[in-house]
RNA sequence: GCCGAAGUGGCGGAACUGGCAGACGCGCACGACUCAAAAUCGUGUACCAUUGGUAUGUGGGUUCAAUUCCCACCUUCGGCACCA
């Protein structure tokens, strides 16, 4: 026999020599087509911290297979990437490394593209966007006074978490766990007074709760939900015995009657004012002993109650009760108004409080499955809902309309109303740091707070910058670069030396992409308006109430200054999981445990490693790394090299069975990969493409290769693969005489025909155990298929002297036979 | 404490709508090829025992039939937490 040339599988080679191909022929740009539907697919976008790590290849492989497969099924897919460019690690390096944040920013990225491109993902480079490039944050800029000036950015000065690692205050978002610490060093935070900006994400909390126009994952809208916290209830003036409006909001109103003391946060403004003279002394230490205590520990929801009193009564207006006025600090300032009304019967709060403090304790609800209460012995409070009892004119009203029938009353007395209270705090943007976008904003003697004109903008960052160990912004210690003239009266004035948060860069990024080129607006309106909203966008779950919450925010608000459209920004979202290291912790440097995609790349090729990560895990959920597990993707993708490259001994000679049965594997597979791929259940498609690979071994071992059969099995296959690894689909596309670029062709089509199965394995069971298996035609009717199976031998003796009770015939599935 | 997700072989996982549990892959074992090894190819691989039985975190329930539905509980992970 004479020996054929075999091309050899050389991933390098191979995935140079394609990736330098598609990016001259230009096919992956995604250009305005009106003949086309669109399709925006984004993924989030890294941060430049120097290596792309096996992370960014779990998040980023699957949402290219997909963005591809949108492509073959004819949509003009736009698939863009850059870099969130702003934030700590930079200004970090500059102060231990002496180096420029903006040159180890620039260098990184240059490292990261090329790595991003040896991904052989299809992104769209011309569409680029750095966000601490100044044609970028010169818009991130002009959104904050777009914001300011439809009185959605404002600032206050108050408490605020500040991390004392990173030198700057964070978001309430940014702030997690039960110590409270940082989101991006870990470390606690602490409590400073500062004047700060903030957006005012708390307009938008209601309707941030409809998700019902988008396709986001359950989990998601619970924790976004969890997150803005929202309860009904009611709001109601009580007066001190000076006259001194005390707002109170309760979730019970039907409870009003109960209240036997009110409670003032230590940081109520009125807390002086309503200490009288002889409890002075007590109040002062107390509410200073607050002030020092932690957030950590003034939260912790086991501690024992402490409190004072001040003094001061205040009338019920329900009922004109005298109810004692104490100042405690289980009463948090940042919710609903800094005051309760204490109704310790019935909350388990006001109830410890009360009996620490001998309080009166009235019972004014009566559940009623329980005994009858009693405020003086009653040993825990009773917080069900029930008959009200001890409530004037109220008493009697059955639990289930309390709540709406005293609120009704309170509204026609004009004592309170209705109202709603959202957890969610605004977000406060200010960052006391160098690399970020400069808040455009002036201070002046004479004007006061003073927007920087949009003709002026971008506010540059000053590029000589020295940093001081203390960690303090080299802005605020540059000789020259605050100082400024007063755009209104042209006085000496001093800019804003504080960056906004990097989220407020990545709130309006997808905008970014669609026009990095444009300069009078922050995107072009003709591109907004083919490729809005986003229809599929890709990351990790941790960015649930951050990033997630912002963008939804930032979108929100700009349609309501008339700059973008429609209700939101992301239709769909899918989460990925996470790899974790082979010892089944978290990847870190410190742990050794770290795997590195471009080792990989060097050893099996971007395809393996592509093919391995949608393989081995369920995208959603993440797995440990397993290094001998990418040793069966690699095989697969060698099979299939030599599958359809290498000739068989004996060609083009199979028989119809093998030739039918082959091209059914093929379409079943076909229509499950399509189903998978649909669904991003990557794992299986693989698995499905692995499957077939198998049978079309046998079939070329039966003679089938070469045949009319074969060709149509190889030409899909290539197809189905090419999502997956672009590079050796297109590789034995083209070895195979298809004409380029396997990219550009449609997806195949399935053959239902071809996939029916013509005979199917009955199962049949006995009392629900499987007792024997009989192949019958697909079409036998359920009285041939009950025939059949009484008949077998096993069933036969099995069932002899018996008495059959019943028979279940699930169709061309299985034969249940009841004893 | 409250809310949510997940528990299936040695491992990652599969099972579309209640219908053969363990697809596919890793690992392992054996065999072929080889002087030998690697690679490759082939065969086998949940557990226990002899026909058969037992298995999807645990215990119940519904059903002819449950990984799938219902109830209770356990474990792990994530979020929230003195939020009135």
């Amino acid at each position: 026999m004479s020996e054929t040339i075999v091309p050899v599988y050389n991933s390098g080679k191979i995935e140079k020599k394609w990736q330098q191909k598609w990016a001259d022929d230009k096919i992956f740009e995604a250009n305005i087509d009106p003949n086309k539907p669109k399709h925006y697919a984004l993924t989030m976008l890294p941060y430049p911290s120097g290596n792309l790590h096996i992370g960014h290849w779990y998040a980023i492989t699957p949402s290219d297979a997909h963005a591809r497969y949108m492509r073959m099924r004819g949509y003009n897919v736009m698939f863009p990437m850059g870099f969130d460019a702003f934030g700590l690690p930079a200004e970090n390096a500059a102060i231990k490394h002496n180096i420029h944040p903006s040159k180890w920013t620039f260098d990184n990225i240059d490292h990261m593209r090329d790595q991003l491109k040896s991904m052989g993902a299809m992104f769209d480079w011309r569409r680029e966007i750095i966000s601490a490039k100044p044609e970028y944050y010169r818009w991130t800029e002009w959104f904050f006074l777009q914001l300011y000036k439809n009185n959605l950015a404002y600032r206050k000065f108050s408490p605020v978490d500040w991390c004392p690692t990173c030198n700057t205050t964070l978001a309430r978002e940014q702030v997690w766990g039960d110590d409270r610490h940082c989101e991006r060093c870990g470390t606690p935070v602490i409590k400073k007074d500062l004047n700060q900006w903030y957006f005012r994400t708390t307009k938008y909390a209601e309707e941030l709760l409809d998700f019902s126009e988008m396709d986001w994952p359950e989990r998601v809208q619970t924790l976004q939900t969890n997150w803005i916290g929202k309860s009904e209830g009611a709001s109601v003036t009580f007066l001190s015995e000076d006259g001194d409006p005390l707002e109170v909001f309760t979730t019970r109103p039907d409870t009003l009657w109960g209240a036997t003391f009110m409670v003032i946060a230590p940081e109520h403004p009125l807390v002086s004012k309503l200490t009288t003279p002889d409890h002075i002394a007590e109040v002062a230490a107390y509410v200073e002993q607050a002030k020092r205590q932690s957030d950590i520990q003034r939260e912790a929801a086991d501690r024992e109650k402490t409190g004072v009193f001040s003094g001061s009564y205040a009338i019920n207006p329900v009922n004109q009760a005298k109810i004692p006025i104490w100042i405690a600090d289980y009463v948090l300032m940042g919710y609903g108004t800094g005051a309760i009304m204490a109704v310790p019967a019935h909350d388990e709060r006001d109830f410890a409080f009360a009996r620490k403090f001998n309080l009166k304790v009235i019972v004014v609800v009566q559940p009623e499955n329980m005994e009858l209460l009693d405020g003086d012995t009653m040993t825990q409070s009773v917080p069900a809902h029930g008959t009200l009892v001890n409530s004037d004119l109220m008493t009697g009203t059955p639990g289930d309309k309390a709540f709406d029938r005293v609120v009704s009353w309170l509204e026609e007395k004009g004592i309170g109303h209705r109202t709603v209270n959202y957890r969610l705090r605004d977000w406060l943007i200010s960052r006391q740091r160098y690399w970020g976008a400069p808040i455009p904003m002036i201070y002046c003697p004479n004007c006061g707070v003073v927007p920087v004109p949009e003709k002026d903008l971008p506010v540059l960052l000053p590029e000589d910058v020295e940093w001081k160990p203390t960690g303090e912004s080299p802005l605020k210690l540059h000789p020259t670069w605050k100082k400024v003239t007063c755009p209104c009266c042209g006085a000496d004035a001093e800019r804003e030396t504080d960056t906004m948060d990097t989220f407020m860069c990545s709130s309006w990024y997808h905008l970014g992409y669609l026009s990095p080129y444009f300069n009078t607006w922050p995107f072009d309106q003709k591109e907004y308006d083919y490729w809005m909203p986003v229809d599929i966008y890709t990351g990790g779950i941790e960015h649930a109430t951050m990033h997630l919450i912002y963008t939804r925010f930032f979108h929100k608000a700009g349609r309501d200054m008339g700059i973008m459209k429609g209700k939101e920004p992301m239709l769909m979202l899918r989460n990925q999981g996470s790899v974790l290291g082979e010892d089944n912790e978290k990847m870190s440097k410190s742990r050794g445990n770290v795997v590195d995609p471009d080792k990989l790349v060097a050893q099996y090729g971007a395809d393996t490693v592509r093919a391995y990560l949608m393989f081995f895990a369920r995208w959603e959920l993440g797995a440990p790394w397993n290094s001998s597990g990418i040793e069966g993707s690699s095989r697969w993708i060698r099979r299939v090299w030599s599958l359809f490259l290498e000739p068989a001994d004996r060609q083009n000679c199979a028989n119809e069975d093998t030739l039918r049965i082959m091209r059914r594997k093929l379409h079943q597979t076909l229509k499950a990969v399509t189903r998978d791929l649909e669904n991003f259940q990557f794992n299986t498609v693989i698995s499905g493409l692995m499957e077939l690979l198998n049978e079309l071994m046998k079939a070329k071992q039966n003679g089938a290769f070469g045949s009319k059969e074969w060709n149509e099995a190889a030409n899909i296959y290539l197809r189905m693969m090419a999502p997956v690894t672009p590079h050796i689909s297109e590789e034995i596309w083209s070895l195979l005489g298809y004409p380029y670029s396997i990219h550009n062709q449609l997806w195949p089509e399935v053959d239902e025909e071809a996939a029916k199965e013509e005979e199917i394995t009955l199962v049949i069971q006995i009392n629900g155990k499987v007792r024997d298996r009989i192949t019958v035609p697909a079409d036998i009717s359920d009285e041939d298929a009950k025939t059949i199976a009484l008949a077998t031998e096993q069933i036969h003796s099995a069932v002899q002297n018996k008495e059959i009770k019943k028979i279940i015939v699930v169709p061309k599935k299985l034969i249940n036979i009841v004893l």
